[in-house]
DNA sequence: GCACGTGCTGAAATCGATTTCAATAACATT
DNA sequence: AATGTTATTGAAATCGATTTCAGCACGTGC
């Protein structure tokens, strides 16, 4: 047996193992008897190719099923054409319905989307923030409320392009898309006023974030235009979860503070407090009105079915999306950056009750 | 103002605007007084650096924070590190469980997962399937019902890497995790023959996938079972989303063959026959009893809480991507290709009244 | 003292596409 | 005929990391 012959057995088993052979630009060019700066700029469709060597060169594109490698392109062009989202849970609906709205803008602009679920964790989430430098993504939306504000910042003062959906974010420079917490939180518990509530519950999220602290302003706005007196021991805190909710509002009853209304920050925690009022006789919304926010899917099935607000999340998503982009292709250097996204009351039977 | 002053100026404009100066591993070899080859050593951990240079090196990159450029490494080494997963909606909980999943196997085994949202579309599903020829990713996860089984089939022919999620696939092959069709709907139908049903409707998903045979299959068993005789009137088939339970239900019940049970491809058609149920005042489950599939989180909310068939999905999702992985770095090639995970029926109030 | 192995290091090739720059051909202008 | 212009093309450099291969220094064995 000769070399030749021993190269082709080896080459033989490469292929059927891997058997993926890939065809290379210079391949494409041979072919179509060009040089493979002129498949590029076929590729890249560049106006100064004639005619003639186009049609050659697209015939031999089609007839070798040629496929430009990814990685040689991110390389030379110094982009990936990609977003990386980080969330904390991507199976909690308010999340993918963001990462819906980003996903479909994304696609439109020819971007990819690289899911980073951080499972809560705040290390994972530094971990995938790693994605920035390494540039593994051209750009990075957050959708957590964990990684500091600042955080944040020193990564956008190193010019990665970074943008925020759904939280209030103090530094002027950081992209950002929400709802304004004042505005629907101040609705809600007015909506509750009129309803004839006097002592007003709320449940809010992580105490010490912005969000928290405008939704309060909105809720004492409510209080004092219904001249109601703001009672420090109706406000508690949850997690954003079920179970967060149950314990919080648990814990308000046992506090003998009496009470017929609670705010919930989230929709989630409403359903805590749902769990929590079937166990103990209270009846909804008779004896309780309930609103939540974010008009979860499930609110509507629920019995009652549970008035919330709106949160246009699909519209946060593609909004901010849509800036980032716009921000990544230097366009609108010195563009706006924060956006508010209405929001509205959706009145269910969880609060239909008139005292 | 002298030269010196005015570079200054520009190099702080530039940094204003551009502002990221890469390091490049040169520069770190530079720092550290070796060659770029001796750094790529260490940061891949070769043993063949000696002690003292490596204490050097990792000096330099921890003092000019250098990360390496993703596209070079995905360039040399031929790997992205990156699985593709389609999906028809990530905003359905089905899928966002088994994405999650994913997403956890991925991450522990350092891999990126780029979401592909279809939005129900085949056209988009084919061109995400791309991906793979492009060397985006290392492989591709399929969780949707469309791309055909011969699709899937050619591009595993041609050596790249695919999985199917929750989905039944001829080809032998084929690498996939599902559940048993047959044995959960013959399940589901026994129980509601044991609470005395003798005409059970089914309506199905799409009607000529395997599943659906599937399915069948485990139906007609179950009656066979109860000496029940089969009806092809109590037939139908929805599209998986509400609407189309919605209408299966009333075509099932304008056709005036009576029967006081449904059995349902899945909880989101079960939203539907409960929606037509209460707008006809048919009630459940003393007038109609509904099993559905998928144990979404909502199913317990409803009132009647619904009978419905677990499904594993975070589960199939997380063994499928451990199977791929290791599939994909050489492992088990010759390993089982079908995966079936137990997936058993809860039972609940809408199949609770007993004939 | 010489041959040889071992441990460590660097120069250069490589991955595959894009882009700059120079060269050529074809044609127009004077 | 000489020069300039334009359209088209290819060779080579480039992106940034990895890896091969060769070389050097040092120690060991004879």
């Amino acid at each position: 047996m000769n070399l030749l012959e021993f190269t082709h057995i080896i080459r033989k088993n490469v292929t059927v193992r891997d058997h993926i052979v890939d065809k290379k630009i210079v391949d494409v060019a041979k072919r179509a008897g060009v040089s493979a700066a002129t498949v590029s700029r076929v590729l890249n469709e560049s106006s100064l190719v004639s005619e003639k060597t186009k049609i050659k060169v697209l015939k031999a594109i089609e007839e070798m099923d040629y496929h430009p490698n990814a990685a040689a392109k991110h390389l030379r062009s110094q982009r990936t054409m990609t977003l990386g989202i980080i969330v904390p849970d991507i199976n909690v609906s308010y999340f993918s319905e963001i990462i819906k709205g980003i996903e479909n803008k994304a696609y439109a602009h020819k971007y990819k989307v690289l899911i980073c679920d951080s499972d809560n964790q705040i290390e994972k989430e530094m971990e995938y923030l790693g994605l920035l430098p390494d540039k593994t993504v051209d750009g990075m939306i957050l959708v957590t409320p964990r990684v500091s504000d600042d955080t944040i910042n020193d990564y956008v003062q190193k010019g990665y392009v970074i943008g925020v959906v759904g939280r209030a974010v103090v530094h002027e420079n950081i992209l950002s898309c929400k709802t304004d917490n004042v505005k629907f939180s101040n609705e809600a518990v007015r909506h509750l006023v009129e309803q004839g509530h006097q002592q007003i519950a709320y449940i809010g999220g992580y105490s010490d974030s912005l969000e928290n602290y405008e939704r309060m302003e909105g809720y004492m706005k409510a209080l004092k235009e219904g001249k109601i007196p703001f009672l420090p021991t109706l406000i508690d805190n949850g997690d954003f979860e079920e179970t967060g909710g149950y314990q919080a509002f648990s814990r308000l009853l046992e506090r003998n503070q009496s009470f017929t209304a609670v705010y919930c920050a989230n929709d989630e925690m409403a359903l805590g407090v749902y769990r929590a009022c079937r166990e103990r006789g209270i009846r909804i919304p008779e004896d309780m009105a309930v609103v939540g926010v974010d008009n979860n899917r499930i609110t509507e099935y629920l019995l009652p079915s549970l008035s919330t607000v709106e949160q246009p999340k699909y519209e946060m998503g593609a909004h901010l999306t849509e800036k980032l982009i716009a921000q990544m292709n230097g366009n609108e250097q010195n563009a706006q950056k924060k956006y508010v996204i209405e929001s509205k009351l959706i009145k269910r039977e969880s609060s239909s009750f008139k005292r």
